[in-house]
DNA sequence: TACCTTTGCGAAAACGTTTTCATGATACTT
DNA sequence: AAGTATCATGAAAACGTTTTCGCAAAGGTA
């Protein structure tokens, strides 16, 4: 531990800048000197120092992750998305995850704020403003899944409204009428993005639409269970029940088979974002496929570009298609 | 952006020293002077450089996190829990996962090598030999669910035999002979154990040990689905199976039930990890709890104590216990 | 031969801090 | 009153690199 490139240098015979411009191959060196600095290299196990390099180049390779708390197979098929694609350009990921408040994502972003390259934002709970006044600094930033509408930044999502206005269709399309939902957290951009789409689905395309028929939910399974209890004691004249995530759909799920209602015969079921185990319920959730990995390439495409030429490109918007995903419990298999 | 302690120092017409002495509180300073550095900073928006600190200090405040590609929901929990922990000591996490192959696990270890303070590594297909050689280097190392014996180094595991062992003996109790058995990855340490628990359970509690009853598998959903179908169209005699972690089950579990087997009554199911949606599929998953948020606390202290008294404590193994959780899977609420 | 260009390489600056060291001033002791 | 301990503070070293600068030697041209 603790050689540096003076070391390998006086091993060598040479000066620091030699064995640079060697290891750097940024200007030609004497066949022999080269020779040497090798072996020495070899002979101390020399490697240099990234932080050094870090401070002298004004650039660390790494790039930051700050995240809400979101559940367990959405985050790890994000995470993996970012940690691959960000490994083939060579970089490395800080992660900072499960904030809620804006203090705690302030907090998150002043932590890591010097050491990394850019910023990788995903905050669906922030306001637009609190988005600025987090940037003060002019370091690259993509936010993902976050409700920045003004041209000053890159900000890529995927179609939420879309997603859930298709899926409402579809269920209504199907016959039903009277169509129940589980809400995500109030204060979450995507979530009301969801309720928005289902309520204006509900209206637009004949449905029921019943302020009863909406329950508060948290994208948790727990609220999923207890939501589909409350639905089953007060209005049973639901044919059909949409959730605003699959977690929080499998909580329901669970509820309705324990409490002998069959789905889909009895009562339909949707979720959204199509998590692996989505298909390998009983039965296989009807669901809205967002493609996470995909998301996570551009996402961090996005932001090694803007790094690496800063000025190029103007701020974009970017919003992910997303696909219907019909399976077994919407009744559709039948 | 790029404003330093120098500029703040002539802002305050004083020199660098007292600045950082007045940010650090580190030896007393002139209240006049203590307020010119103040305002100047408030002023500047100053805000010391943390690369600049750690090529100083050399340290860096950063936990480098290497992981096996392992399935979405416990990696999630295990890496919350690591975030969460490490946060409360005023660390950072830098992740790299996904790592299957010795080649892999080296050059991840070597880009992270000297931008972070300590390892964790989780590596259950290593080899003991490899372990030694990654390690030259002597920065602190704390080693989870990884095949590494001798005291060189801290290893926490927990009791993947002894879980299985329990859970084996637990369906042989229920009255189960043949039960079969969907193994983990040939070259994981862990899904060794598993399957030396299971046969030796079998073997000696009395139960019909076949080979024909072990199919191979690799942990993910896909690989129990299709053991589950080779299991029915191969032997049907057995009465229960027994997967090698919880989402290999949920994958057995679907197509038990797509093709009529009625689960528990036809066939007896279990998994090991209690992953989060473990109780709520339906029937709910009998399992091994593995408490993945404690071990993450744990190792995250662990390599903390080590970090900042490197020669105190000795090397220590230390082996978490799992609890069986019996739910409706194995037939034990009926 | 004189001059200019190229080439290889070492010295030193730079990145932004913290901390040690030296220095002058002030206060305390005898 | 003289010597000594205390104190605040600025200059400079240190962390480990890359890169600019300058210099000497070598090579080429007129």
């Amino acid at each position: 531990m603790g050689v540096t490139i003076r070391d390998v240098a006086q091993h060598a015979g040479v000066s620091i800048s030699t064995v640079s411009r060697v290891l750097n191959q940024t200007a030609p060196v004497n066949p022999e000197k080269h020779r040497r600095v090798m072996t020495a290299v070899d002979a101390l196990g020399y490697s240099p120092n990234p932080v050094a390099i870090s401070l002298l180049k004004q650039a660390t390779g790494i790039v930051g992750v700050v995240l809400p708390s979101i559940s367990g197979e959405f985050f790890a098929e994000l995470l993996l998305g970012l940690d691959d694609t960000v490994q083939e350009h060579g970089y490395l990921l800080l992660v900072s995850a499960s904030h809620r408040h804006e203090a705690e994502f302030k907090a998150a972003l002043k932590s890591i704020s010097r050491r990394v390259d850019g910023f990788l934002i995903m905050a669906p709970e922030i306001t637009p403003k609190i988005a600025h006044e987090l940037l003060e600094e002019d370091i690259p930033v993509v936010f993902v899944n976050t409700p920045v509408d003004d041209d000053m930044f890159d900000v890529i999502h995927f179609d939420n409204y879309g997603g859930m206005y298709a899926l409402t269709s579809h269920l209504l399309e199907r016959g039903h009428q009277r169509i129940a939902f589980i809400k995500g957290p109030t204060a979450a951009y995507d979530a009301q993005d969801r309720l928005r789409a289902y309520r204006d689905a509900m209206r637009q395309l004949g449905g029921e639409y019943v302020e009863a028929l909406e329950f508060d939910g948290d994208f948790s399974a727990e609220c999923g269970y207890r939501a589909a209890q409350l639905l089953m004691q007060s209005d049973p004249q639901a044919t059909a029940l949409i959730a605003a995530n699959d977690l929080c759909a499998q909580g329901a799920l669970r509820y309705l088979l324990l409490a002998g209602v069959r789905v889909p015969e009895d009562m339909a079921l949707a979720g959204f974002d199509d998590i692996p185990s989505a298909r390998y319920s009983t039965p296989s959730l009807t669901t809205v496929r967002v493609p996470i990995r995909n998301i996570a390439m551009q996402v961090v495409h996005h932001l090694i570009a803007r790094i690496s030429d800063p000025g190029a490109c103007s701020r974009r918007h970017h919003c992910h298609p997303v696909n219907l995903v019909i399976r077994e419990s919407s009744g559709s298999a039948h």
